[in-house]
DNA sequence: AATGAATGAGCGTTCATTCAT
DNA sequence: AATGAATGAACGCTCATTCAT
């Protein structure tokens, strides 16, 4: 099949995963548009058929994933009986993704020398966006003491991208032993923290 | 004062600045050379005679900013009397150190949008190098539980970035109230941890 | 009509006969890549979409230009009822192609001053090729005395080369005169020669 | 001996050389000034307190040069019985002058490649101004018959250039046997020559 | 006179983007 | 809609040259 039958949806999501693949290899600053194309066989001009720029790309790239993750953490916290649970079900989501994203895994390995930039991945964004709104709820609700909960936001973002990323270099790798490890660590960690004076 | 009369030593001062903060703007991926020089006034070419590359200049900023961290880390394990001063301290050391680092901090805020892309900055290489091995000698002493020691590692440097990224946001912000913050749920965090199973 | 509807064949000439050009007047390790393009008219990028390199222009102009001269002195050969004859129409079938070349010529001139810097044109090393290959056959079958054939091959190029030289000089020049001259000097010059021992 | 005691002449003189050894090397248009200096061991700077450029250089070397062979060639004219001995001792100056020439001779050699770019040297300049006045002086004294005299020194250039060339690639080279060839073919050439017509 | 850092023009090359086909 | 050659801005880097020391 030439690149000419191909559908509308089929090149734009060509043009999708194959970005993905080389931000993640190269990091976003020095991916260049002709790395993306190059990676999908399409002709250079066929990109801004679909995209007006690098840019462009790396939002769709987020809005596309949030897309997905969001509906999945969505669907934990409904389940889940409580606080604990939802948290332990947030690490694993996000665990099992990275997990489950081999190719993006060993290019990303592949790459890291001493210095590590790291991009918030758009599951990253959207863990933490639904996260935020989840833990302030819970506050409000009284399900939780009444912490800063921008900072506890922070810190589970933080031990997820972490605790994700060591994850991955091991071989072979368990993610439910790395949920287990952050939840503990999380929900410890919460229990133990100094409540903000009541606002009332 | 013309560019000619002024010392070897602060020229390369002034590339080295520059480059801290334009690397903190634009990333390192898309920061080029002319990026940082056109920030020090001086002409495109002398950045040549100091250093052979970006490449360069990347490395001795995370030389020289290891020189400033590590001592201070360490100045604090020895005066801490247990494993809960010593982690205080840290995040107290790492939370002062960018705290004070206003003019990085008020352009890294300009430029974050949606997509942050966040580098390995020497300091946070310094914390997390240092602690790293600090963790394994508490555990090896008994001082710690016997919990896996890289993921907690990663775990402080998460809770560390994240929270200190959201500290810089705020104005005025306390330095100790995030260290406090961060302490408190990660030695919390600690203490509920699964022990690994003894390796007698 | 614009660049861009020029067919790629026709750009690519142009640049091969800009890098003729500008090789003869600047010499090759004074030209520059942008001094080809500039001649041309043609933007700067566009070069890299025909040639990697200064040094592939180059090799493609030798190339090109062997293919020219070399079926020439090849029907001489054959047509050449002996060495006499094939000597003097080699001579006249340089000399003719230089004359012929008039750009070329006002060009070289323009520049020379004290010092020349001569580079061996494709033409002149095709001439070379095939004659030392003739000379040392014509040793092999007897037509020529047992001569040093490198040294005679030698002296015919450096005959061809000044004097077509000097040639060139001159308003109006004469092609004609110039090879009976090369021809008389370089086969009297033969039969003076002193004889190699056999080697038997 | 630092090079603060260097006398001017010796500091001058070191430019010289290695601007020989370096054009040698390198041929006139790929040679910089740094590489010249560089080869000295001198400061930048300092090469402008003795030549306003490359160019300059290139000039002193010639003029240094002419003033070697010149006499040499004098000599010999003097000494010469006749025109057939002016002709062979100048060959013999020429050989015998490349063939002394060492280490020029293996940097020229290391170099070369399928492309050949050849510069006029200040002795070949030497060489040919000198015999043109010489050849144009025996034509008027009738030792010489009435032959272009433009075109015979052009010969005789182009011989001693292209011959000597071979020489050199030869190990080990014989410069009398060069010479003695060279001489014969174009002794031997001269005789053979057309006439001009009188112009009485 | 010698030094060597500063300068900025210019080079080879890559790149995002345009546009005729 | 897809193509890929053309474009020219911008990049990393080198160089001749200047000039304060």
């Amino acid at each position: 099949m030439g690149k000419r039958e191909r559908t509308k949806a089929e090149n734009r999501q060509a043009i999708l995963d194959a970005a993905r693949l080389v931000f993640a290899e190269l990091g976003y600053g020095e991916t260049t548009v002709r790395d993306i194309i190059r990676r999908t066989g399409l002709a250079s001009g066929t990109f801004y058929n679909y995209f007006k720029s690098k840019e462009e790309v790396f939002q769709a790239l987020m809005d596309a994933s949030a897309l997905r993750m969001r509906p999945r953490i969505r669907a934990e916290r409904i389940r889940a009986a409580n606080f604990e649970e939802f948290i332990s079900a947030s690490f694993r989501a996000y665990f099992d993704y990275i997990a489950q994203d081999e190719e993006m895994h060993r290019i990303i390995r592949r790459k890291s020398g001493a210095m590590r930039v790291r991009m918030d991945t758009p599951e990253v964004v959207a863990v933490f966006d639904e996260l935020h709104l989840d833990i302030e709820r819970a506050i409000a609700q009284g399900v939780l003491p009444n912490v800063d909960p921008d900072y506890l936001t922070a810190a589970f973002v933080g031990i997820a991208f972490e605790v994700g990323d060591i994850m991955q270099t091991r071989d072979p790798f368990d993610a439910d032993e790395a949920a287990e490890f952050a939840t503990k660590l999380f929900l410890g960690g919460v229990n133990a923290l100094p409540r903000l004076p009541e606002t009332k």
